[in-house]
DNA sequence: CCAGTCAAGTGATTGACGTTTAGTATCGCA
DNA sequence: TGCGATACTAAACGTCAATCACTTGACTGG
């Protein structure tokens, strides 16, 4: 007798992702997304979608949304930090070695947009501030390194101006508001980009250091 | 199709605002929320509620959410404007109006965060471009308020770096970018206040104009 | 005085979202 | 062969912005 009770096979069910595996295809797909639509265009539905997936099966290998856009931007500030750390320990005098990890900064963060808004930027009350906790720590490192080169300057006691902090943060914070400007207005009437870095970098590094 | 039954006797209705009172009324309730909680904590319906009326109601005074926060932006921004006008008459050289007005600008950002935040941070998409427009339209003239006052220097050849557009681009953008790291992450291990903004715009001020 | 108009209000509903619940198929292993 | 763990699913929930169909009440011209 044909059984007709039971379930039938399910076609439309996307086979075992076997651990990892499926974790790794959701992150590629939710970057993909994040990427092209930022934070909110991200939906948990729609990175399923593209998986091939429930939206309930997310949450197998992931907390929250917030968890796994957190986890890209962590692999993203990653590369930074380890471009600083990089830099930071080249054999060069403090000065160079602070306007290349200011240019990679802001090279950076024109190349990752959205990874860098959600770090770096206000992401307006969107996530709980103890889940950007772990992410905020990867740049405070990252601004650690950088504060470690400008200290050799004022070591050398070659600062015009402020101490090895006041000094860092405001170069940091100056190249984060072009950038970050760049970023939100692209739209805005800019001087060319390459001129704008040099000028905001060489006029700051100038007022701030010694000859 | 049968005649509908009529709802009885209506007594919890608020009764009629008559126009911008009611108008009025909606915004201040928004500009509490909105400065308390931020453009995610504002919801039409805590609005609504604060008021005293259906969240339907919102909708006879404004199109949509954005409408009513931009607007309470609007006004934030129209004080920045007049501000920067002001001071750009001044009859004080150049230099100094240059150091007023950006000093002016940060002081601005840091007592208007939530505005300061929707008009010239990211907004992470929450805001469609379009319905923005109208605002930014408002921070670029404060921008080119300030542009005027560059190009005077620039016109006595006092400038070391740059042209007009860059050097003002460069200086605004840069104090955009404290302002907006002190906003968005107060945990931080920052500098004293006062001497970051005094360091950053020195710095580029010196790095930028001639003696 | 009284229909007609119209701005201002309402509760119910829609559709998108993040997230939860309860249940099901499949694998490795005893 | 049976069993638990794993990876999945559909359906639902609560909240949000927004829309719908409708009511109310003040003002209007005849």
């Amino acid at each position: 007798m044909t059984v007709v009770l039971k379930k039938p096979v399910r076609s439309a069910r996307k086979p075992k992702g076997d651990g990892h595996l499926r974790r790794g295809e959701i992150l590629e797909a939710a970057q993909r997304i994040f990427l092209a639509e930022g934070y909110q265009g991200a939906t948990i539905r729609k990175i399923a979608d593209e998986v091939g997936v429930s939206s309930t099966a997310l949450y197998m290998h992931f907390r929250d949304k917030d968890e796994i856009l957190l986890e890209i931007s962590d692999t993203a500030i990653n590369r930074l930090l380890a471009l600083n750390s990089e830099i930071s320990g080249r054999r060069e005098d403090p000065l160079s070695r602070v306007r290349l990890m200011l240019q990679a900064y802001m090279t950076f963060a024109l190349e990752n947009p959205n990874a860098y808004q959600l770090v770096f930027c206000g992401h307006g009350g969107m996530l709980s501030d103890d889940k950007v906790a772990a992410t905020q720590e990867l740049g405070e490192r990252c601004f650690r390194k950088f504060l470690g080169v400008v200290q050799e300057i004022a070591a050398f006691d070659r600062l015009k101006l402020g101490t090895a902090e006041s000094a860092a943060q405001s170069l940091w914070t100056a190249c984060h508001g072009l950038v970050s400007l760049l970023i939100t207005k692209p739209d805005f009437n800019w001087a060319p980009t390459q001129d704008l870095r040099t000028v905001l970098l060489e006029s700051m590094l100038c007022g701030l250091v010694k000859d």
